[in-house]
DNA sequence: TTTGTTATGACACAACTTTGACACATCAGG
DNA sequence: CCTGATGTGTCAAAGTTGTGTCATAACAAA
C-alpha cells in the first residue's frame, strides 16, 4: 500500500486530504508543522509528501531540501496567486503544484498521476486465480485472458479494491457509472451478472439481500 | 482483531488491564519491563501501545524512541501529579495520556478513540460466541457464518452496542426501522424470536416485561 | 392465593420486495 | 451499416418482513 505524508500546518485541510486519500487506498500520515515533518521525511518510508508552502517555523521550501535527496516525490500545495511560490517550488524540484482551495477529485487525480510517473501506482491487482493490470487493462484467470468491456472492467476494479466489504448498490453505481443510482433499473444486476458468468465468480460475488454486493474471500 | 500492547511492571494493574481490554474484544499483550517491552515493539504487530512511564532498567521515554518509527499510537500511562511527564509525553508523539489510577472506563474511552483517530476503530463487534463485522455485515457464531437479514442484523448491532441496556422498544424500533413506533404490532417481538433462534440467544436477549428487550452478559 | 388483564412467545402465512435470467432496444465507434 | 457494449423491461424465483391468532407467561388487584 502506498504511503502518503501530508505536511500541513491547518488540521481540518490536513484532515481532509487524509480522509480522502485513505478512502482511495493510500496510508497517510500527516504533520502540522515543518518540524514533525522534517522528522517523519526522514523516515524515509514514504512513496510521496504533499507539502504545504506556508508553514510556521520551518518553510515548505527548505522542507524540500530535505526531501531531494532521498528521491521522493513531492506535490506542492500553494495558496492561490503566488505564482511565483509555483515555479520557485518546481524548480526546486517538487513533481508538481496544486493550488489552494482545490477539488479533492483534482488533488486525487494528481497524486496517481505523480505515483504511476514514478511507477510506484499500484497497478495491479489480484483475487482469487484472477489478476488485473490496471495500466494495460487487461485481465487473465488463471493466467488465460479475459476480455471485459470497460464497465465489467471497472466494476471488477471497484469489487477488488473493497474485498470482503459490503457494498451498497448507490455507492458502487456512483464509484463505476459517476453519477447518483436511480434504482429500479437492472442495469447494475446486469453487470454483475456478466462478471459472475465470464470470471466464473458466482461464489466469490456474493448478493447481499437488500443492501448490495460483497466480493468474498471465502467459499 | 486490534491488538494492544500493555508495557507496566505492575502485574496487577497490568493484567486488569489487559483483561478489562480482552472483555470489550482487544487482544492483548503483557509486558512486565522495558526490555521486554521493546523486543514485543519491534515486532511491529500492534495496533496501539499502552506505555507506563516509570519503569525499571528502560524508562517510557526510551522506549517511546522505538516506537515513533513505526507509527504505531501510544497511550502514557503516568502517576497523578507528575505533570511534566505528560507534557513530555506529549511532546515526544504520545497520543494520549491517562493518569493513575483510572477508571477502567476511562482507559477504554481514550483506547477506542485514539484507534479512531487511526482509522483502526474496531469494525467488529463481538458477544459470547458471536463475533460481527460491521463492513462485511458479516456474522459468526463460534466461528461459524450465520444468515442473518438487513432488520436482524441492524437489530443485532443495536443491541450489542447497548449491551446490558434495558432498551424500550420504542426506541429499538426507532433505531432499526427508522421511523416512529406504532405499539400493537408483533413485528419487533417477531424479529427478536428470529434473532434468538438463528442465535440459540434466547437466555442472552432478556425481555424486560412492559419495556423491551436486554441483552444480557450472565447466563 | 386466586382471578382477571395484559404482554409476550410461537408460529404460520400472505404480501411484498428484491434479485436472477434473459431478451431486446439502443447507442457509440469504426 | 455492422458490431459489440450497454441499458432497460419483463417475468419467474427467491427471500424478507409485517401481521394475525392463539397459547402461555407475567403482573396486579382483590
Amino acid at each position: 500500500m502506498q504511503k502518503i505524508l501530508i505536511v500541513e500546518d491547518e488540521e481540518a485541510i490536513a484532515n481532509l486530504i487524509k480522509i480522502n486519500l485513505e478512502a482511495e487506498g493510500y496510508q497517510c500520515v500527516c504533520a502540522f508543522d515543518g518540524k514533525t515533518g522534517a522528522d517523519l521525511i526522514e523516515e524515509g518510508t514514504f512513496d510521496l509528501i504533499l507539502l504545504d508552502i506556508m508553514l510556521p517555523e520551518i518553510n515548505g521550501y527548505e522542507l524540500l531540501e530535505y526531501v531531494r535527496p532521498m528521491g521522493t516525490p513531492v506535490i506542492f500545495l500553494t495558496a492561490k496567486g503566488s505564482v511565483d511560490d509555483r515555479i520557485k517550488g518546481l524548480k526546486l524540484g517538487a513533481d508538481d503544484y496544486i493550488v489552494k482551495p482545490f477539488q479533492i477529485g483534482e488533488l486525487i487525480a494528481r497524486v496517481e498521476a505523480v505515483l504511476r510517473r514514478y511507477g510506484k501506482a499500484k497497478q495491479k491487482l489480484a483475487f482469487a486465480d484472477v489478476e488485473i493490470d490496471v495500466i494495460s487493462r487487461t485481465v487473465t484467470k488463471a493466467n488465460v485472458p479475459v476480455e471485459l468491456t470497460v464497465k465489467e472492467f471497472d466494476l471488477l476494479v471497484e469489487l477488488i479494491q473493497n474485498k470482503n466489504v459490503a457494498l451498497y448498490r448507490e455507492r458502487i453505481y456512483e464509484k463505476v457509472w459517476g453519477e447518483a443510482f436511480m434504482g429500479d433499473t437492472r442495469t447494475l444486476d446486469s453487470h454483475i451478472q456478466r462478471l459472475r458468468k465470464k470470471l466464473g465468480w458466482e461464489n466469490y460475488i456474493r448478493t447481499v439481500f437488500r443492501v448490495g454486493y460483497r466480493l468474498e474471500d471465502a467459499t
